[in-house]
DNA sequence: CTTTATGCAAAGTCTTTGCAATACG
DNA sequence: CGTATTGCAAAGACTTTGCATAAAG
């Protein structure tokens, strides 16, 4: 590894963490498809998928696995804390990787997804939570459009 | 009508243009559906109702509607910017009464959602459009969960 | 009258579930 | 070996569509 692909420690230090250790510290058995799917979503940085996608990567990547198992597997790391769910209008549900306050361009039209640059935004005066409520997360989606003209 | 009703002046001003004619100048013939929908809608302030939502009230206030057309009218409404969609993690759609920017609460578990109050949010820093985009609407969604202990 | 909207039921997506076969520890 | 996981296909939720009927202008 070159010295210039330092700048991506925290990427490496997860790594260093297998994937099979990270996966049991939740209580998931490291199967074979978890680990490929683990692979898939966490290898290439922050990233949002929805479950066909990354189905299609997995084919793609010589690794059968069931769309059933998919689903039931992205939302066991949604609980399990190691991706959350992107709240973005629609028909599809997004899984992202950072699990970390951070946010968004969705384009309209397209049903694409892009980061936005992070701490780019501030937000101040956020409300209080009602009673008995606490705020766990909050989502900065900037629709886009296409410029006419 | 009292003098106190008149704190919903914006209200009223709306309402002062028939329902009908808002339709009309949508392009959207004012049929009894559509009147029936919109003033479901419209008349009791900001709203935020998933179809099915509104498809019982309709039926509630015996006014016989479909399901599909529901659809179709919330639709239509959106395209003509009566309402907008709101971007809210989770299978169902929840269209919005308020087109303005504001912003949500969304009670995890419950599905359900809350307005937050007025210009408590002052947003800094927004990012810059990609080439070729512009910003369309920027959504807030504070999710909460139920506090433990 | 002509055009547009509605309602129904059928079809389409996306997602979840039940259960036998399989893999993990 | 016993238990958790997978895959399949079937079921489920939500939404859209096609077409005959009805309503609006």
């Amino acid at each position: 590894m070159s010295q210039t692909d330092m700048g991506r420690a925290g990427a490496m230090a997860e790594a260093m963490i297998s994937i099979e250790t990270r996966l049991r510290d939740c209580g998931l058995r490291p199967t074979r498809q978890r680990i490929a799917l683990a692979d898939l979503l966490f290898a290439k940085g922050d990233r949002h998928l929805t479950v066909e996608e990354l189905h299609e990567e997995a084919i793609e990547a010589d690794v059968p696995v069931s769309l059933a198992t998919v689903y039931n597997t992205l939302h066991q790391f949604t609980e399990a804390g190691l991706i959350r769910v992107l709240a973005v209008e629609g028909a599809r549900t997004y899984f992202d990787t950072n699990t970390s306050d951070h946010h968004h361009f969705f384009v309209e039209g397209r049903n694409e997804v892009l980061d936005i640059p992070v701490n780019n935004i501030a937000i101040g005066n956020l409300p209080e939570a009602p009673d008995g409520m606490e705020i766990a997360h909050v989502d900065v989606v900037i629709r886009l459009r296409e410029k006419k003209g």
